[in-house]
DNA sequence: TAAAAATGTAAAGTTTACTTGTCTTTTTGG
DNA sequence: CCAAAAAGACAAGTAAACTTTACATTTTTA
């Protein structure tokens, strides 16, 4: 699965950090999902689309792979 | 976080077996989804709806506990 | 150009998703 | 009515998400 949250945090103007506290996560949580190195849960998912103002589709996509 | 997995699968007209092997988890997994036993992967969410042919929104929603 | 802020990375520990197996209960169709 | 299919439930084990701490590197800003 692909993401593109750290496009959509420069647009919303956010540090890691900055949208670690907003959703309740770690940074390093953060870190790990924007370099695709874990799948994040679902209310996560729904936390952040809802934060940016787009749905789950717009931000995760599946691949091949998945 | 709430779902109306159950009600996709019953219009779909699919058993929490069928369901599972579509998208590769145990039944005991939809199972608990559906009971709201626990929170699924964005994976998981992204194959349902893909499936459903409805939104990751559609399907999941955040409560006030979340 | 130095300091500060942001990002990257990694290890160890906790929590939770998910599996496998088994048994019981409910639903469905003949 | 009754058998078979489906759903519900539970326990024990494994895998993966997520935390905390710590430190190193890169980027930004004054």
């Amino acid at each position: 699965m692909k993401n593109n949250v750290k496009v959509q945090r420069a647009i919303a103007n956010l540090t890691q950090a900055e949208l670690a506290e907003k959703i309740g996560v770690s940074r390093q949580t953060i870190n790990a999902i924007e370099a695709g190195k874990y799948v994040p849960s679902t209310v996560l998912a729904l936390k952040m689309a809802k934060l940016f103002e787009k749905s789950v589709n717009e931000i995760f996509e599946l691949e091949a792979t998945d």
